[in-house]
DNA sequence: CGATTACGGTTACAAATGATACGATATCGG
DNA sequence: CCGATATCGTATCATTTGTAACCGTAATCG
């Protein structure tokens, strides 16, 4: 019988790394920009994406509404975002960045990029492609016909 | 110049599913057992290292200490854990599991391999061997000399 | 030894996170 | 159209999680 070792255990081993790797980011990003991360993946949507709305946030990163609000206002009360009533829905607002949040965002993704490539960049060549190919395989066998 | 996009970036990526299987696992457990992933963690610690201190379980699972220490009252309460103040060192208990720890954990072991295997088990030959030598790759580069 | 410092574990407190309920609008079925 | 139901975003509340202070004990150093 497959005895169990909590070191190979795959679930644990992922939320252990998954932790290392979130605290590092967390903590770069809350020094160099006063950043949380649920602030910083929203400034990265929008960036890619303008005039998303939040629902849509949501569903595309995983992240609980009431997170998202908290960082939309957070964000729009520093000024780095805009909050634009939207037309076709009157219940949402569609999130633009504005001057100082394009200016931010200028900074903060070349930084993003290095620091992935500080923690990512030690693998073999392949090995971080695969990496990401294995991940997107576990949502799709976890979140069903999902994960984009 | 590389773009940075959401879903490839690795740091979310990685956040991204192991949320997802953490999810899982935990309804699973709760549902089964009433046990909380902190709680889980420590029943496998204590059945594969029968003695160890609450000190030693944080080093070996990243866990906060104060984490560990709920999670072995509640275990204690529940008459799964025993906890021996230690011989050579009077400040620290040796954790072992009781006669129920063990009926318990001998449940839990197979269910964990299985919950695994329903995750990880669709994933090709070589590709769940090689994902957790990533994860350890990627462990040593973060933590240093450390991981295990 | 005695004092200082470090460590194991708990407690008390603060911050973050998620579940629930709500107001407002939108959509659907009759 | 109008009522029932679903959705967007927010606010409130409970739970979880981490941080800082604490009590004992151990180890270190003069």
């Amino acid at each position: 019988m497959e005895t169990l070792r909590l070191d190979d255990f795959l679930p644990f081993r992922l939320s252990y790394t998954s932790n290392l790797v979130s605290g590092a980011i967390a903590t770069a990003y809350q020094r160099l920009f006063g950043l949380s991360i649920p602030e910083w993946r929203l400034v990265a949507v929008i960036a890619e994406c303008d005039g998303t709305t939040q629902a849509a946030i949501c569903a595309r990163t995983g992240m609980d509404k009431v997170t998202v609000s908290r960082a939309a206002i957070a964000l729009g009360k520093r000024g780095l975002i805009a909050r634009q009533p939207s037309a076709s829905d009157r219940r949402a607002f569609e999130l633009g960045l504005t001057d100082a949040g394009l200016a931010l965002y200028a900074e903060v993704a070349p930084k993003a990029l290095e620091l992935e490539r500080q923690i990512f960049g030690g693998l073999g060549a392949g090995e971080a492609t695969r990496f990401l190919a294995t991940l997107r395989r576990i949502d799709m066998i976890l979140g069903g016909p999902a994960a984009d």
